[in-house]
DNA sequence: GACTGGCACTCGTTACAGTCGAGTGCCAGG
DNA sequence: CCTGGCACTCGACTGTAACGAGTGCCAGTC
């Protein structure tokens, strides 16, 4: 029950065609605007062969056909390579990118830029804490009872927590505190943290050791069990563009979605390579998104990847080009967060 | 010319019952639902001059009424009182604000919260850093060359930035510089600092002196020029109830403002005072925001204002109810930012 | 003078019938 | 295996008609 060729070359047509006109494509104009080499009649046949085996469907009897989520995987993964990026693309990625003064910056304008090539929805995680290692750890007295506690990491990322004492510590106690985690912490990723910082807390002298044990909950709660993973967003007035036709006519779950922080990071924080991941509509495991597809990659200097980032779209979307485009801003930023 | 009382009650019956319904509200539906007294001909004549004075218009000939922006704004400003919240409200706004851990935490929860009460979208600005004053200034040395700044303010946010020295700088000058800035510049307002980091510079080392001018640039340029404000965004599946009645058909134009975050604070940001702030459909200065109504006010402990918050809805929103909202909301969260 | 009941009128909505045409499936023939 | 031809389907569009909510106006009443 192979696919031959011919079969593969006008289900790519389709997926062509309908991504480029956004509507049910028919024999007769498929041959007109590709060079099949064969009659419509002909196709046909072909394409109630596709339809049986599920890669294109009739929205109605007597419309043409339209790609199915299963008719784009193949299209994806067999029939489309990645199309190279115009200069002026690339020229587009550092411009933008070049001369961000700190994170949050280099991820703003990433997601906005990402937005702005694929036109749609944009997505990119803060470098995350789990993959970045501790750089200082900072303790600024707030009163005699309360400290600001402010870890940078290694990315850049900057946490700030209060950690109420139990008692009143004096300035000099502090300073030790701040010694004491300093040494034992920095340069540790904080995936590994636990342990050091309940040795923290056993090594410690018992003058310090309440303060120490308060700060070490507080410490862990911070870098380890709240995994605060936070994500910037940019691009949502895309989901307009084709007037509703994309996403089953309502944009509501799908904005819902978005607004599920949770949500969104499972999916782009998963992945652990640098590959790209592609989800096309009913792959997506969150109901929500039933009716979009999400391309998502990794970035990160050189092969480690400290976060995710991708788009967000209808399933009816450029595949080759949208993932040229997130592929090239990942290794952009990666680049970027190198020089660090 | 003036509306005798009679018209008022008219007008104000109309738009609760658009508001309430959505459809165009008839003259009989009218005395059907209030006690008006008077029989549906009245009403229509009522009507006819409320329509003359451009308080309510016709979307046709043979269709109910429905309010104007004008229409709403007398409404806003003279029939409507505001709505006490209902203890299940109360309890919602205590429960869902207790338990932040942070000022990020509290602004996230309060924008949610503020979003979920009104079913609008939320908008809320951080604590302004032109109104904070600084409570600690950081200096963490990344490498000889550079220096890791941040700035934490009273109002418990956060801020860093990366500093490029013009020449390697030993720990011990760090240290100098560190006590040199926090020394002049903690407990004063940001807005008034650029006079003490200029004074700063002059009164330094001529050892520290070129470290010193790189970081009052970074400094100024941090805390005052680049008048970061930030601020968080909740509810935009909101826009999606009513079907496209509201907002003229198309979101697009909402969604594409709400990205625009320097639009937004422009909108919110200017509560100098605390009083609540109303801008109905055309009232709005933003163009893309000509369909929709905006409540504002600011918040902050007591009576000083560290940054606005509000929401954004059609115009046809309860209003009553929506005022009253976003007012116990940012009470409460100047309660909460007092406690800090 | 203000209110009311009555009435003609408007116009959007809905239902239904008819036409059009894109696109199909199938079949017989090359 | 491919092709041209043909009958068929069914959504999109058009035109007509009936319906009804809602109005404006007017003459009559308190």
């Amino acid at each position: 029950m192979g696919l031959d060729d011919r079969k593969l070359a006008v289900l790519r047509a389709i997926v062509e065609d309908y991504v480029a006109t956004q509507e049910p494509v028919g024999s007769k104009a498929l041959v007109e605007r590709h060079q099949l080499g064969v009659s419509p009649a002909t196709v046909r046949n072909d394409m109630a062969v596709l339809e049986e085996e599920g890669y294109i469907r009739q929205p109605h009897t007597s419309a043409g056909r339209v790609p199915t989520d299963r008719g784009y995987r193949l299209f994806v993964d067999r029939l489309s390579r990645v199309k190279p990026l115009s200069p002026a693309e690339r020229r587009a990625i550092e411009r933008f990118l070049v001369g961000a003064v700190d994170l949050d910056d280099v991820v703003h304008r990433t997601v906005r830029l990402l937005a702005q090539l694929t036109r749609q929805v944009a997505v990119v995680q803060y470098p995350s804490l789990a993959r970045s290692s501790v750089r200082h750890l900072e303790l600024v007295p707030i009163s005699t009872t309360r400290l600001m506690l402010v870890m940078i990491a290694d990315t850049g990322r900057v946490e700030q927590r209060l950690v109420e004492l139990p008692a009143p510590v004096p300035a000099d106690d502090v300073t030790d505190l701040r010694r004491l985690v300093n040494e034992k912490l920095v340069g540790s990723r904080l995936s590994e943290t636990p342990p050091l910082v309940q040795a923290l807390v056993e090594e410690c002298t018992p003058l310090l050791r309440p303060a120490m044990t308060t700060l070490a909950t507080v410490l862990l709660e911070t870098l380890v069990e709240r995994h605060e993973e936070r994500l910037a967003l940019a691009g949502t007035a895309n989901l307009t563009r084709g007037g509703l036709l994309d996403f089953q006519g309502s944009l509501r779950p799908i904005l819902e979605a978005l607004e599920e922080e949770v949500v969104i990071l499972k999916l782009i924080g998963e992945a652990e390579s640098s590959t790209t991941r592609v989800l096309i509509g009913d792959e997506n495991e969150i109901d929500n998104l039933r009716a979009a597809s999400v391309v998502s990659t990794g970035y990160g200097p050189g092969a480690t990847v400290l976060g995710g980032l991708g788009v967000l779209g209808p399933t009816r979307m450029d595949y080759p080009g949208t993932i040229a485009t997130v592929r090239a801003v990942a290794r952009y930023v990666g680049e970027l967060l190198a020089q660090n």
